[in-house]
DNA sequence: GCTTGACCTTGACATGATGGGAAGGTGCAG
DNA sequence: CTGCACCTTCCCATCATGTCAAGGTCAAGC
């Protein structure tokens, strides 16, 4: 199976399956006489892992983990259930800043006009017309 | 005032300030004969309000734009209540995104162990085990 | 066998916001 | 005058991904 084919069955661009044999995140692939990428059914499912992982907004050093886990038969769930816990709790983090960022924007957006005047609460505040406009 | 003082009176790093000017974000700031920047209180307003928006999440071509509007005596306030409200749904949007990966994450971790022994049904969901695991 | 088109290779560059560092000039205080 | 803190420009790195270019390869059709 060429790199266009391994891409195609796995959701992976062949830029990004590349890229990870370069970072060295997926194991570099057999080559053929003149060159070519060649991918097996393991490749595949390694491939299809990364993207699952991706998916689910791990970042590569986590997905580097989480090969070598899945990898290893002795592994302990209770390192793979680790490396989610510590993701999530990331991602919620971002969550909680858009929260914020949303709920000052949405409260300035709210006391807006939104008209043809040019009077904005929301350009006071950004530049630095005081912290609160009505409370 | 150096680019050293702007930067700690206005939160923004020395790097970031020469940065914004490079990329015609903020006019370049005026020099001294040996080449020094020099900034005004006038550059300092801008630098905070770039700050400012920044905190709020706003995209670099974003605060171009606002910072054009603020500049702009006869702006319509409706303007920059439209570059608000595309931002928010922005991050809205990235809210939905994360917050549905947290959902899958603690499904599948409320099902792991989580202890010394190998079976983890946050590894088979990424090896494609299939998209349930128990309902 | 030769052409053509689809595919592969590597490599470079871009994004967006920021940080780091090197190499060299400047300004001030002692 | 020396030393240190600060400034200058320029290059490189992140992270994941895309785009583009120049060139090699393969398979099909004639």
């Amino acid at each position: 199976m060429n790199i266009g084919e391994a891409a195609s069955a796995t959701g992976v661009s062949a830029k990004m399956i590349r890229h990870y044999e370069e970072i060295g995140l997926i194991r570099p692939a057999g080559r053929t006489g003149a060159g070519y990428r060649v991918y097996g059914p393991k490749d595949l499912s390694t491939l299809s892992f990364v993207r699952r992982a991706r998916d689910l907004g791990f970042s590569i050093a986590q997905i580097r983990d989480l090969l070598a886990l899945w990898q290893d038969r002795d592994r302990a769930s209770a390192d793979v259930k680790r490396i989610a816990s510590a993701h999530v709790e990331e991602m919620k983090a971002k969550m909680r800043l858009l929260e914020e960022m949303v709920q000052t924007l949405e409260h300035l957006s709210a006391h807006c006009h939104g008209d043809d005047r040019p009077d904005c609460p929301i350009l006071e505040q950004l530049a630095g017309g005081g912290s609160e406009c009505c409370a």
